[in-house]
DNA sequence: AATTACGTACAGTTTAAACTGTACAAAGTA
DNA sequence: TACTTTGTACAGTTTAAACTGTACGTAATT
C-alpha cells in the first residue's frame, strides 16, 4: 500500500506542475521553464541543480540555463546554506506580486524599446515626405503616418493600463 | 527618383510591420500572426489572401490559416464587397480595446479552465490523504495542499485584476 | 599541490513549430 | 453541364527552439 501510495501522490504531484504550469505561460514564460518553477515553488525548501535535474527528468545543463532564466525575470532566488557546496535555489513566495511586476518591468521595457523605434521611424517618414511629389504617394504617406501616431498612442494607454496593475505603484 | 522613393517608402513600410509586431507579440500572437494583423492594419484598406500573401512573401495557405487565428482571437475580420469574389479581410480599427478584449478574455478563458483543473486535483489529493499513515506523508501531503490553495488565490487575483482592464467591463 | 565537485559554454542532436505545394471541395461563371 | 476560381486540408519539408553530453574553468576539500 505504502508504494501505491507513494506513485499516486507523485502522480498528482505531476498533475500539479504540469497544469499550473499552462497559467505560468500566460505570463510568457517558456513550457519548460514553467515547469522548473512550479517545481521548485512545490517543493518543501530550496533545490539543488541535480534534485531539479532528478525531479523533472531533465540534463543538468537545461536546469542551469532555466534557473538563469528565471532569475534574470526576477523570478526565482539564490539561497545560502552554510556549509553547503551546491547552489540553492527557491521560487518567489508571493506569486501575484512576483509574476505581476515580473510581467509588467517587461512590458514596460519593451513599450519603451518600441515607442522609440517607432518615433525615429516617423521622422524618417517625415523626411522622405519632404521629396515625394506624386499626390498618390503623399496620399500613401500620410495613411502610413496616421497609422504610426495610432501605434504609440496604442502604447500609451498599455503603459498605462499596465501602470495601474503595477503591485508596486 | 520616383524608384528610390518607392523603394524607401517600401522600407519605411516594412520596418513599421516588424516594428509593431514585437509589440503584439506581446500579448501572445506568434511572430507571423502578428506581422499579418499590422500588414492589414496598416494597409488602406481590405486585403484580399493574395494580396497578403504578396505582401508579405508568403504563401496562401500560410496566409489562411493565419487569417483564420486571427479571426478566431477577433483581431480581424471578414469584409464584404458585391460583386466581388474574393474574401476580403480587414483588421479591426481600435488596437486598444481590440487587443485588450481578446487578451482579457484569452485569460479568463484559461483561468477558468485551470481553476477547475486545480480544484479537481484537490479533491484527488484530499481523498488520497484518508489512506495516508505515515506522518511523512501527510505532512507532504499538506504542504501540496496547501500550495494549491495559493495558486488557486492566485487565480483569483488575476482575474481579478484583468477584469479591471476590460475595455469593456 | 593534487584531487574532487560543481556550474556552465559549446557543439551537436532531437523535437516541435512554421511554412509550402499539391490536391480537392465548394461556389461561381460560361 | 463543363469549366474556372477560390479557400483550405493534408502530407512533407524547412527552420527554429529545446535539450543533451562532453569538456573545461573555478572553487572547495584533502
Amino acid at each position: 500500500m505504502v508504494l501505491k501510495d507513494h506513485r499516486t501522490f507523485e502522480e498528482t504531484h505531476t498533475k500539479v506542475i504540469h497544469e499550473f504550469s499552462k497559467t505560468l505561460e500566460m505570463f510568457g514564460l517558456t513550457p519548460a521553464d514553467a515547469r522548473l518553477f512550479v517545481t521548485l515553488y512545490i517543493n518543501n525548501g530550496p533545490m539543488t541543480l541535480d534534485e531539479m535535474s532528478e525531479a523533472l527528468g531533465k540534463s543538468k545543463t537545461s536546469m542551469s540555463t532555466g534557473i538563469r532564466a528565471l532569475l534574470d525575470q526576477g523570478l526565482v532566488e539564490r539561497v545560502w546554506k552554510k556549509g553547503f557546496r551546491k547552489d540553492l535555489y527557491r521560487a518567489n513566495e508571493n506569486l501575484y506580486k512576483t509574476f505581476m511586476s515580473s510581467y509588467i518591468q517587461k512590458w514596460q521595457l519593451a513599450a519603451d524599446e518600441q515607442e522609440q523605434s517607432l518615433k525615429a521611424i516617423e521622422n524618417d517618414l517625415e523626411e522622405q515626405v519632404q521629396s515625394f511629389s506624386k499626390d498618390q504617394q503623399m496620399k500613401q504617406a500620410n495613411h502610413l503616418y496616421q497609422r504610426i501616431e495610432d501605434m504609440r498612442s496604442f502604447h500609451q494607454l498599455i503603459a498605462d493600463a499596465f501602470h495601474e496593475l503595477d503591485p508596486n505603484k
